[in-house]
DNA sequence: ACACGCCCTTACACTACGTGCATGTTTGCA
DNA sequence: TGCAAACATGCACGTAGTGTAAGGGCGTGT
């Protein structure tokens, strides 16, 4: 019968591809869309906290109420740009082999992020962060998120080499590490380029990303801290 | 002459031994304690979420606006409970000596806090949180901040052993996943014992306080489904 | 002891956030 | 074409958080 569970035109909202999206789902992701832009431009124009949603919805062209049928705040609107990120990073994990050791998996999709196309954005808005409470309690929501996507990840992959009788201790523990080393590359490299995204400073980011993860994958070897790698290079 | 630095009292707010506690000093920490308390209390009583400031202003017995004298938020107030509880494990941290491994440190001291004083105030908190996104967003940024001060504290103890130059990334990588594996224990002590406070309850924790180091130190090789068996692929 | 000055509390007012509700408009489907 | 669901919008309301100015307690100097 006509039973169907709501949306009979069968729109791929929730996998990836839109294999047939309706006149519905393109309206909403482009106010979408519009919301996050008039966002991003009001960030940049006035500064962290010196705008309000009724500005973002007016330069988006809609009513501050419908801002807030798509975000519950400013800083989700911006957030969004953050999870797209870390959506990137969760979706080259996935298309990693599942036989790789699962620290060269993070490894390698962490490697990824380093383009210009990608850090970008959120480059800017970590910057932004730096100096706004508001926006850096959000920006550890999107983290924390990505965290239990990335405990999601690994558990499917482990479920499908070791089958059963997963440690969630240790899936918990990896994830959060890995997490929190990248984010510890980002710092470093922060501090040390300044979010300049010229490709000299993208390798940089590169080597650190890959060094955090050397670090977790050694165990933070008893090595002094004050030589970072002298045998390497 | 008079030009004295304003406080002559010379109360230790700043640090931590108030020696001549002043009676405004007093007066702060019981207003302090006040709330606290009052708002731990409607947290209890009526769930996270269901009272608002000017409830717990009331139930101290101060206006709202001095509520916010003290606290920026509800959930500020009650983070202060997480604060507590993370500082603990700090002053653990800073008691080791400066020759131990650092990873031993952070064990030692994170096994400090399976204990039942310790635990009490956060177990509840955390397990309201679960709930509760505004809760578990301050959480979040507790964590955060502990993670910064730990960072802080261990670049202390390598500035006394290594004495210069020391490798920011090392630090904040460790921190940071010291941070996440203590995190990670906590949530899997929740989902198992559910906050339950017994001595056999915490002992677990203690346990997995301890794995989660022990797998940290090994850098997540020791049990990982995709070890030395490539067989397939 | 008295008065002065500082810190803290409080009341008032104001902006902005976030949500429920009712209404008008668009889209999908028969 | 007509109906029903989804969506945008305006309105209203309660709450959060902050600036400001007045009043009371507290420490201090004379």
């Amino acid at each position: 019968m006509s039973s169907l569970p709501s949306s009979a035109g069968g729109q791929a909202a929730a996998s990836g591809e839109p294999g047939v999206p309706s006149r519905r789902e393109l309206n909403k992701a482009a106010t979408r869309q519009a919301i996050t832009d008039a966002a991003l431009d009001l960030l940049r124009s006035r500064g962290p906290g010196n705008f309000t949603v009724e500005d973002i919805a007016d330069a988006a062209g809609i009513s501050r109420r419908t801002f807030f049928n798509y975000f519950g705040s400013t800083e989700a609107a911006l957030a969004s740009v953050t999870f797209g990120f870390l959506d990137t990073a969760l979706q080259q994990f996935r298309l990693r082999p599942a036989d790789e050791p699962i620290l060269d998996s993070a490894r390698a999709a962490l490697v990824e992020l380093a383009d210009p196309m990608t850090v970008a954005p959120v480059a800017e808005i970590y910057s932004l962060g730096q100096t706004n409470p508001q926006l850096s309690r959000s920006e550890l929501e999107a983290w924390d998120h990505c965290t239990e996507q990335i405990i999601e990840a690994a558990r499917e992959r482990f479920a499908r080499t070791a089958g059963h009788d997963i440690d969630e201790l240790y899936l918990r523990a990896l994830a959060g590490s890995v997490i929190s080393c990248g984010k510890a590359a980002l710092d470093v490299w922060f501090a040390r380029c300044g979010g300049d995204l010229s490709p000299d400073s993208l390798s940089v980011l590169r080597q650190l990303l890959i060094e955090s993860m050397g670090l977790l994958g050694s165990g933070f070897a008893s090595h002094s801290p004050a030589t970072p790698s002298p045998d390497r290079h």
